[in-house]
DNA sequence: ACAAAAGTGTTGCTGTTACACCCATGG
DNA sequence: CCATGGGTGTAACAGCAACACTTTTGT
């Protein structure tokens, strides 16, 4: 192919939710060569009639059920060879969702430390965005905890996330007291029903962070 | 022009560096029009035989004289109309290198707070790096202070810089406290003239972070 | 000797860690 | 009554904030 100053442009969107104090990442499965069954993030090529945005929406519109994202841009991939078969250029976007059933038969959530056979170069982009994600989730920047947890949680929840993100665990008294004198969780008055004594429900205040 | 899948591409490289406590920024004055005098941020289209990163890197050696610097990709932006003329996706890379001389007529520093007329969406493109710049800093992220200090410096330099990113004074005893007690600097045993008493100079150790 | 900037310690406060027992519910 | 998971306090320690005087150099 000759030189152009032409390129093409796909948006991947990285889509991430809780799912019982671990991360999980929704993920498609390539129907046809290159890489049949191999999975791959989803996405859209970018027409030049869109903005990388839309062209994220879009992708997040043909996902059922949808409930309304975070969305933030991360990095962009343009190797030569990332693409045996044309040069295209992806921009990845993490997604921050409440996790649902998917009714798509090609898409499936994954635990992020057991990923399946990836396609392309998608492995190591999913890798650079969760060092990014954690990194976003331990300084809780733009509130990100709030879009994990939008709904009501038990701190036992909360605390299990924090550990699967540090990959250690923590002390409970001590993490409830750090929760409790940020003043980031109010009570609901709720409780929840578990295998044993039923655990308080929180919500997240709007506006309330971890630094500052 | 009809739809289509390809799309031109632009790199930007904001090219940051510390000078006495503060940060500044190198732009270029348009020569011709749209925008003609008005200041862009530095770069180029990429063309489909290069990568984003190479293309900043032709950026770069354009610019004399050219230390080695630290990159890194930060957003892309890519409204329909942010070019009068044609559609082209900008995607930004900010740059810290050791402030020069430069040695092109067009181009200036310029301290990141009072920034001249800019042309298209690049005073909008600044501060969105200003932002993401100032938060890897206070974290460290990636040691990024190094980047800005590869030379030796007086702790007055430094606790300049801080309070230039933080914009507040810091207590000059308590700073230093900080800085010995997380081991990231080392005594040079050189010190440099001031108006009055000479200040001891330091190097960053490698490796040395803030945090963890 | 004075002007200019560099260097230095102590105290109180606040947040973090380490650690073990009782409580509420369902079966 | 037992299994399961939820909820709670205290003491030692580390890091952070507030605060003013002395030292070194050039003129």
């Amino acid at each position: 192919m000759a030189k152009s100053y032409y390129n093409v442009i796909e948006t991947l969107v990285s889509i991430f939710a809780v799912d019982k104090g671990t991360i999980k990442i929704l993920l498609k499965r390539k129907k046809r060569e290159p890489y049949r069954n191999y999975w791959i993030i989803p996405g859209h090529v970018l027409s030049n009639e869109e903005t990388l945005e839309t062209s994220v929406k879009k992708t997040m519109e043909n996902i059922n059920p949808v409930n309304v994202p975070y969305i933030y841009e991360t990095k962009s991939f343009s190797s030569l060879d990332r693409d045996p078969v044309e040069r295209i250029i992806a921009t990845n976007f993490n997604a921050i969702v409440v996790k649902e059933l998917v009714n798509d038969y090609e898409m499936e959530w994954f635990d992020i430390y057991s990923l399946p056979k990836m396609a392309y170069d998608h492995e190591q982009i999913i890798e650079s965005n969760i060092k990014e994600l954690k990194s976003r989730i331990l300084h809780n920047d733009d509130n990100i905890l709030l879009k994990f947890f939008p709904h009501d949680f038990t701190l036992t929840e909360l605390q299990s996330f924090f550990e699967f993100v540090l990959n250690k665990k923590i002390d409970r008294r001590n993490f409830r007291k750090k929760i409790f004198n940020d003043n980031i969780v109010s009570h609901t008055g709720e409780k929840i029903k578990t295998a044993g004594r039923p655990g308080e429900l929180f919500v997240f205040n709007k506006g309330g962070y971890f630094n500052e």
